[in-house]
DNA sequence: TGAAAAAATGTATAATTTTGCAGCCGAATT
DNA sequence: AATTCGGCTGCAAAATTATACATTTTTTCA
């Protein structure tokens, strides 16, 4: 088993040990993490788990677990920035869970169906949550990518560069 | 200043001082609520962070905040259950799918939204349908078990001596 | 290139959180 | 009343997590 050593590799594998089984200490994280090949040590598990804003909670039917985020909102991202009510956007397979503030949903969802965009099959709207659904195959980014044009502000946006 | 020992009014208290303020340690937080005459020790601000499923999560690029979820569902509230409107559950990929009596899906998701569980990123209802999102991984006997906890009806409460 | 700066990591340890255990207290039972 | 039972808590120790510092690795830039 070659060593790996690349940081965003090792963190997207954290992400996913994480999402598959129930851990209550970084020691047993880390053995899974050492059987994948990188070889590191409890701190940078600890230095991983704060970039990737894992959290440990307790939990009723496993004792302590820890859970890993989708939200793709910065923690002190300034929520003036997000237009219509939106507050985050989690991912999920092909699928994008949008919530937002009570009663914007569909209207929020509306303007996703209105860019047409071709990796975008559908949404549902509910009150205060929207379900859009992803073509089979289309990479989280990608959706993510076409969400931000809608969600989030032009001026927010980085000005392209030519 | 008197000394209050109401289980319920410190977690109520802890829950709204962790609301109003950051803090990085348990003992910062008992510091407040000594202050507000709750005479505990660490060890029980630990415990009713436990139950009150608060988590630590880093906040920006340094530091950690605690974080308590904002609803909380008494476990002996409901006085009649919405639960008794489900009729079905199914399971496909990282979806459930709820049936429900005609008119019954809103209530049964919110309640779904209050649990708050975190392989639970969203709900969206219909009239008599519920679509529930699970986290990217999440098998699918945790999210039933989870859905369980809401809509199986309440036999597991404690019975009389049988 | 190579030097300097920045980033990443390990080690050891500090800081924090969790827990086993025993005592306490109130409710229920005898 | 005394006993039992069960939940809550403090104490202290164990377990877990975070971090200061040194070192190594990577990146930058001339």
């Amino acid at each position: 088993m070659p060593v790996k050593k690349n940081i965003s590799e090792r963190q997207a594998a954290l992400r996913k040990i994480l999402q598959q089984k129930v851990f209550d200490s970084q020691e047993k994280v880390l053995e899974v993490l050492r059987k994948q090949g990188f070889n590191v040590t409890q701190a940078t598990v600890s230095r991983d788990m704060r970039q990737l804003k894992v959290s440990k909670v307790s939990d009723s039917q496993y004792g302590y677990r820890y859970v890993v985020s989708n939200n793709i909102l910065p923690e002190d991202e300034n929520p003036k920035s997000w237009t219509d009510g939106a507050r985050e956007i989690m991912f999920s397979g092909n699928l994008a869970v949008i919530k937002t503030l009570p009663g914007y949903a569909s209207s929020i969802a509306t303007l996703i169906d209105n860019i047409k965009a071709p990796e975008i099959l559908g949404t549902v709207a509910g009150d205060d949550t929207i379900i859009v659904v992803a073509q089979q195959g289309v990479p989280f980014e990608v959706l993510q990518g076409r969400l931000k044009t809608v969600i989030a502000p032009p001026s927010s946006r980085k000005k392209a560069k030519g």
